[in-house]
RNA sequence: GCUCCCAUCGUCUAGCGGCCUAGGACACCACCCUCUCAAGGUGGCGGCACGGGUUCAAAUCCCGUUGGGAGUGCCA
C-alpha cells in the first residue's frame, strides 16, 4: 500500500504573510486534501536576527483565515525548526563522518581573493583534501560529487544540473549552526515529507538538497517548483516594494474566498468559462502538471473585481455580518452612539452592489450616521453650478415639508418640480443629493431620505442652501 | 559573467498536431437599462515574440535568435 502523501509548507517568520506564500500554502493544502494526505506546517525560525514571534502568529492567523488550520484533520503542526537544531548538527556530523562533507577555514574574504586570482567565481574546493577537523570559525561544506544531478519536477519535468556548476556549499556555519539548505532537508526527512511544493526561486536549491537527501540515505521527495508571482515590472513580488501582505488585504475587506479563488487562478485555471468557482471545484480539479510555467502578475484590480463578485453573491444578512468590523469599533468613522444597525440593515442591499472592498462601505453610508454630512466641495460646486439649482431645491424643500415621507412620494415630489422646470430627474437630484449625502455619487437617494426623516432632511437642505450664499 | 527556468490579447488564462477565421475572465470603449453611482444586458477593441525546420496539416513538436525571470550568501 502506498504511503500517505505528506506535503509541507515551511515559511520563515520574518515579516507579514506574503500573498505568494499564501498561494504556495493553498497549493500544498489542496494537494493534501485531494490525496487524503497531510499538510505539515513548519515554521523555519532559525534566523534569530530576523525572527519575531509576532510573525509566527501572523502566519497562523493568515492561514486560518484561508481555511488552513488544525480544525481540519489534514493539518499537522506547527512545528518549529529551531526545536530540531540538535538533529541538524547531528546530521551534519554524520555527513562529515562518512566523508560527504569537510571542514574549511577560509573566510569569505579569502574565498573572494582566491576566486579573483583564479579568475573564477565562488568557492573552488580549496579545503576538500586538507583533512581539517571541526573548529572555531570553520564551516562544514558538502563535497559535491562529480557527474550530474537530475531533479524530477512535477511542473517542470526533469531538470538537469551539471554538478561542476555547483560549488561545495556550506552546511554548518563557522559558529556551528546549520544553514537552511541542511535544516530544511533534515526536517523534511524527519517529518516524513514526500512532496515538496514550493516557489520556483528554490529550483536552484533542489539539486543541492537532493544530494543531501541521498547522502543521508534517503530517496528525495517529489519536487514541484511553481512560478513566482510578479509585480507590474515583472519582478518577483517583494515585501519592500510591493503590497504583498495578506493581512493588509484582509484589513481592507478582501473576503477570504475571493482571495483564495483569485490566488488559484494565477498559474492555473479551473475548467469552464468562469474563473469564479467554488473552492470545492478547485480542490477537485487542481493538478500540478497543469500549472503554468511562467510567472504571473498579481493584479490587484482583478482581485478587487473577484471580491466585488463575492460580495454581491452573499446573502444580505451575511453581507451585513461581514461589514460589522468596519461599522462598529475603532475602524468606524462615526461615534458609536450615532450608528444605528437597523438603518444600516435597511440600506445594506443598496450598498452591496456598489463596493469592491468592505472598507468602502462606511463612506457610502456615513451620511446616515451623523448630524450633518461632510460636503465635498467639488461635488457641491458642480451640483449647484446650474442657475436652476437653488431655486428648484427650495421648491423641493417646501414640498418636503408636507408630503408623505416615503421613497415613492419623495421621488414624485422631485419629479414634479423637475417637470415644472423641464428637467430630468437625473439632473434634478444632483443638488439634493449633495445636500443630503455630501457627495455626487452614492446609493439611490430616496430610500435614505425616508430613513433620515423629515426634520433631518429639511435641516440638511437648509444648510446646503445657506452654504450656497 | 555563470547556472537554471520561461515565452498565447495590456493582464490572468483555455488550448497538449486537424474541432482555432485562437475561447473565457479582468481592464478599456460603445449602446441598452436607469434618480446619481453601481449592478445587469448587448456589442466592440485586442494576442500565438521572431526565424528556420518536421508534417498532408503547428499556437501546439524540434532547433536557433531575441526578450523576460530566478538563483548565484557562513538569508530562508
Amino acid at each position: 500500500m502506498a504511503q500517505t502523501p505528506r506535503y509541507r509548507f515551511a515559511p520563515s517568520p520574518t515579516g507579514y504573510f506574503h500573498v505568494g506564500g499564501a498561494r504556495t500554502a493553498l497549493y500544498n493544502w489542496i494537494l493534501a486534501l485531494q490525496s487524503n494526505g497531510v499538510f505539515v506546517l513548519r515554521i523555519e525560525d532559525t534566523d534569530d536576527s530576523r525572527n519575531n514571534p509576532q510573525w509566527t502568529q501572523g502566519i497562523l492567523d493568515a492561514l486560518a483565515w484561508l481555511g488552513i488550520d488544525n480544525k481540519d484533520s489534514h493539518f499537522e503542526g506547527p512545528f518549529f525548526q529551531s526545536a530540531n537544531a540538535a538533529l541538524h548538527v547531528e546530521s551534519a556530523e554524520k555527513l562529515f563522518a562518512q566523508g560527504a562533507a569537510y571542514y574549511c577555514d577560509l573566510s569569505s574574504e579569502d574565498i573572494q581573493k582566491r576566486a579573483k586570482e583564479l579568475g573564477k567565481q565562488g568557492y573552488d574546493g580549496y579545503s576538500r583534501d586538507r583533512g581539517l577537523g571541526p573548529g572555531e570559525g570553520r564551516v562544514l561544506r558538502f563535497r559535491v560529487p562529480e557527474g550530474a544531478t537530475i531533479v524530477q519536477d512535477q511542473v517542470r519535468g526533469s531538470v538537469e544540473f551539471d554538478n561542476s556548476t555547483i560549488e561545495d556549499f556550506v552546511l554548518l556555519r563557522g559558529n556551528g549552526s546549520p544553514v537552511f539548505l541542511l535544516a530544511n532537508v533534515v526536517d523534511d526527512i524527519t517529518q516524513g515529507i514526500t512532496h515538496v511544493v514550493r516557489a520556483e526561486e528554490h529550483l536552484p536549491n533542489a539539486p543541492k538538497q537532493q544530494m543531501i537527501w541521498r547522502a543521508l540515505g534517503h530517496e528525495p521527495p517529489n519536487w514541484a517548483h511553481v512560478p513566482v508571482l510578479v509585480n507590474e515590472q515583472r519582478k518577483k513580488l517583494s515585501k519592500r516594494r510591493d503590497k504583498v501582505a495578506v493581512e493588509q488585504y484582509r484589513e481592507e475587506g478582501i473576503l477570504s474566498p475571493a482571495m483564495k479563488n483569485y490566488l488559484m487562478t494565477l498559474g492555473w485555471a479551473p475548467t469552464g468559462d468562469s474563473e469564479i468557482v467554488p473552492f470545492e471545484k478547485i480542490t477537485a480539479e487542481f493538478d500540478l502538471s497543469s500549472v503554468n510555467h511562467s510567472p504571473a502578475f498579481f493584479d490587484i484590480v482583478k482581485l478587487h473585481s473577484f471580491n466585488a463578485d463575492y460580495i454581491r453573491a452573499m446573502p444580505v444578512d451575511e453581507f451585513i455580518r461581514e461589514c460589522e468590523p468596519w461599522l462598529v469599533g475603532a475602524k468606524a468613522p462615526w461615534q458609536a452612539q450615532d450608528y444605528d444597525a437597523k438603518v444600516f440593515a435597511e440600506i445594506a442591499p443598496l450598498v452591496q452592489t456598489r463596493v469592491q472592498l468592505l472598507q468602502d462601505v462606511p463612506s457610502m453610508v456615513d451620511f446616515l450616521f451623523c448630524d450633518l454630512p461632510t460636503i465635498d466641495d467639488a461635488a457641491f460646486a458642480k451640483a449647484f453650478a446650474p442657475e436652476w439649482a437653488s431655486a428648484t431645491l427650495i421648491e423641493i424643500r417646501d414640498a418636503f415639508k408636507t408630503c408623505e415621507f416615503t421613497p415613492d412620494a419623495l421621488k414624485a415630489v422631485v419629479e414634479a418640480v423637475g417637470e415644472k422646470h423641464s428637467l430630468k430627474l437625473g439632473k434634478m437630484q444632483a443638488p439634493l443629493r449633495v445636500a443630503i449625502t455630501g457627495r455626487s455619487v452614492g446609493p439611490p437617494l430616496f430610500e435614505p431620505i425616508a430613513m433620515l426623516g423629515r426634520d433631518a432632511t429639511l435641516k440638511r437642505i437648509d444648510v446646503a442652501l445657506a452654504k450656497k450664499v
